[in-house]
DNA sequence: TATTGACATTAGAAGAATTTATGGTAAGCT
DNA sequence: AGCTTACCATAAATTCTTCTAATGTCAATA
């Protein structure tokens, strides 16, 4: 049995799709079933109901994916505590990182890593989405951290979790309130939005089309600071990712509500180049990203008492940088 | 990386021996020694000193080691958990076994076994080795456990534990005492000896030879029952496995007392046919023989509270059947 | 009913694991 | 020391796997 397959298996079956579960492990879907098929093949059980649309997991299957987990956490915990004791961590990661990823996601995930492998040196670039394809691709980066990733014949994409988008408004406006919103009441509104050219606006404009809301954009970014500076200011509303609101919702300076019904989600990956293999602390580093190591281990806590350490899991992506003029989205 | 890779690094360092960690999981010396590479290459450190001659684990070896036999566990755990719950182990498995396994090592195995799994029936057939080959390669048994395992091309040997072997004497003999015994002071007594076509007299001749000792053997047996019977009666001595006659030393029938030095003993094997497939039940039999089931699991210990488990694990394999005429050994 | 999205299947190519055969080295023996 | 034995590494050839790419099939939905 291959620890690969396994790994393959829990992710299909916690994404509920073998297209996604086989991203996360930047392999494609025929591979992602294949693999599935060898695991039940193995057990002679069958795991997956596929005869269902989003699949679901049948008792067997669920009962061998919690297992699953289990069993790979405490695999990824002893590989990367031999490595610690054997002090192989070390070294330089180079990571780039489009803003929102960087400004929001990644400093906790850093602390714990230069905490627990002092001897490594993490540098993270943040930068615009395309020039962080760019570092990847010309080897100026270890890895990449992107939003809605695209392919490329020479990168290998590792899906990671999504960040759920929120609508986001000033403290004053009329749409502030608590619970979810249904799309449809954002139909006239200004907008505050993402660049044309950003894979994150694109999405957002296919998503307010589909519930019938046409939302006037006003002021135009390429990167959610600028964005909700604006909001803040009464541009209009903006639609973002939850974790780079997080702060100023709790401040009470921006008002922060889900959207209603299927999660509106903005994807996040980790991308390299498919030939070159990551180091050993970069490799290190992108299990800590994908949540492939026990932070509840039950080894020594040595030293990190006094610190917070996430529950969840890795990076996101953001996207930004210029202000345009205004436009008005047929939604 | 593959699971079946951990397990061989974990056999070959509890074995303290590529061949035998190989042989413990069917596959030739290269085989391990391959496996053990690539697992020592994933990890860029390396787990195994071979530069001392019963080679010796690293530091990170020792870590790795301890955390592999954990994850191993609970991963084989899973599996018989997902196949109970889903009702899979059912159907019969015909076992065939030398005397001496059948009679002392299996039955507290075949209990746990039947009580585990209800729906399975599990044969035992007790017999002659040569009778246990004939009954695995005619397919007569899912397979077989035998010591000092003959290679067949037809044949998958998984190498069990060992047996030690200890000198046993009647209450009264001069020999009677506690404490290990030197084999040279064996020289000139009276034996009561397995079958000379038995491998395991051929390893016992070799023994006493290499030692010095030299043995009047006043009986022949292809047994250690009737060996057992003849010690008690005053015939002579007799070397055997040490879990054949635990149960007389306990009553003060015999007296065992084990040998000085290296270990002297009898090496136990599951045989089985190498192109057929073990059925489910066989499998799970064969996984509680090698000690792949976790006993002290933390599941909801359901049903057995009240009888021993042992804790070893498996099978071993006895010689016997008839009686011979008289003989000396130039040992 | 046609469409879309998602999974299965197949074939061929690339890659990995295993065996056989061989060579080198440590331990123990004479 | 020199020999012998046991043991592990390595190379080469073979056999098995696993991957991708292309295509087929089916459930959900408009």
């Amino acid at each position: 049995m291959h620890l690969q397959a396994l790994r393959v298996f829990c992710d299909v079956a916690q994404a509920r799709s073998f297209s996604r579960g086989a991203s996360s492990n930047g392999i494609t879907q025929s591979a992602a079933s294949q693999a599935v098929h060898q695991v039940e093949k193995h057990l002679a059980i069958r795991l997956i109901d596929r005869s269902t649309r989003p699949l679901t997991l049948t008792t067997a299957g669920r009962a061998f994916y919690e297992g699953c987990k289990a069993v790979l956490k405490r695999y990824d915990a002893l590989e990367e505590q031999v490595r610690v004791l054997h002090g192989e961590v070390e070294g330089t990661v180079r990571v780039a990182a489009i803003y929102s990823v960087g400004l929001h996601h990644l400093p906790p995930l850093a602390d714990q890593f230069r905490r627990e492998h002092p001897k490594a040196d993490l540098h993270i670039d943040c930068r615009h989405p395309d020039r962080v394809y760019e570092a990847v691709l010309a080897d100026e980066a270890d890895f990449g951290l992107v939003s809605y990733p695209r392919h490329d014949r020479h990168l290998v994409i590792l899906e990671s979790h999504d960040d759920e988008m929120v609508l986001v408004c000033p403290p004053e406006h009329a749409l502030r309130g608590t619970g979810s919103l249904a799309p449809m009441r954002l139909n006239g509104q200004r907008f505050v939005a993402f660049d044309r050219d950003l894979a994150i606006r694109r999405a957002t404009d296919r998503y307010l089309r589909a519930r019938g809301a046409s939302v006037r954009v006003t002021l135009e970014f390429d990167n959610t600071e600028s964005i909700k500076q604006a909001v803040s200011r009464g541009a209009g509303l903006a639609i973002l990712p939850e974790p780079t609101v997080r702060t100023e919702a709790e401040r009470g300076i921006l008002i922060v509500r889900p959207l209603d019904g299927d999660g509106f989600v903005r994807p996040l990956a980790i991308i390299h180049r498919r030939s070159k293999h990551l180091t050993r602390p970069a490799a290190s580093f992108v299990a800590l990203l994908l949540g492939r190591t026990d932070e509840t281990t039950d080894l020594p806590a040595s030293d990190l008492e006094a610190s917070a350490i996430p529950a969840d899991a890795c990076p996101n992506q953001g996207d930004e940088a210029v202000c345009n003029s205004e436009e008005t989205v047929k939604s």
